[in-house]
DNA sequence: CAGAATCCTGAGGGATACTG
DNA sequence: CAGTATCCCTCAGGATTCTG
C-alpha cells in the first residue's frame, strides 16, 4: 500500500515512529502482548478511548501488519485481535519502554520533591 | 510544570509514549546518544527538518528531561546538546527499537516480494 | 550560529449517533 | 457485539522571515 513506499528504505528508527506513532498504539500492543483479546474486553482495558477510536487505532495496527484480525461469522459478532509475528517481536521493546517508563517516573517525582 | 502533573501516576507506556511523540525524538535521541553536538551539527545530521522545527523539538525534549542545553556565552553563540542521566539510559530503548525496526522493513520487503 | 516570532494547514483524535 | 458514518477541532509540524 501507500505505507510501504513511505516506509521502504528509510532508517529503522524512523520505520518504528511511524510505526508506533498512534496516541495508543502501545497501550495496545501492551495489552494484547498478554492474551489475545475480543474487541469488547480490549476496550474494558482500556477505558480512556471510545470505540471509534479504538476501531481507528486498531485498523492502523493492522495496516502496518502489527497485529491481526480474526472474525468469526455469527451472531452476535465475535471478533479476536492479536499480534502478528513481528508484533510478537516488538514485545522486547515493550520490556525496555516499561523499565524505562518507570526510571523516568521516578525522577519526575525526585523532582518534585526537592523543587 | 504542567508536563508534571500530565505525566504523574500514569502507566510507564502512556509516560513513554508522551515524551516520544514528538516526530523526530527518537531520531535526535539517537544522534545525540552517539556524542554531544551542536545545533548546526544536529541539523546537518537530519537534513528533512528546519531550524525551527529543530528547535521546537529540542525544546521539548529539554523541557521533558531528556536532554540537556549548555550555552557558551560568546560571540558567535555555541550551544551543546547532550542527553540527560534520564536520557542516556533511553539508549537501551533505542537498541531494541533499531533491532525490530530492521526486522520490520524485511517483513515489508517479504511482502512486496510475493504479493 | 542559533535561535525567536508569525502564520498556516492537515491529520489525528474525539464525541455522537446509527446498525447488521 | 463490534463496528460504521459524520462532524468537529485542536495543535504539532512546517514554511518563512527576522535577529543578537
Amino acid at each position: 500500500m501507500e505505507a510501504e513506499k513511505d516506509l521502504f528504505g528509510k532508517c529503522p528508527y524512523m520505520t518504528a515512529q511511524k510505526v508506533l506513532s498512534g496516541k495508543w498504539s502501545i497501550m495496545i500492543l501492551y495489552h494484547l502482548g498478554k492474551k489475545t483479546m475480543r474487541f469488547g474486553e480490549l476496550q474494558r482495558q482500556l477505558p480512556d478511548l471510545t470505540q471509534s477510536t479504538l476501531t481507528k487505532q486498531l485498523r492502523a495496527l493492522e495496516e502496518n501488519g502489527l497485529i491481526e484480525r480474526k472474525i468469526y461469522p455469527q451472531v452476535p459478532p465475535k471478533v479476536e485481535y492479536s499480534l502478528s509475528d513481528i508484533g510478537i517481536k516488538f514485545k522486547k521493546v515493550l520490556v525496555e519502554l516499561a523499565i524505562w517508563g518507570g526510571e523516568y517516573i521516578e525522577t519526575l517525582k525526585d523532582k518534585a520533591d526537592r523543587p
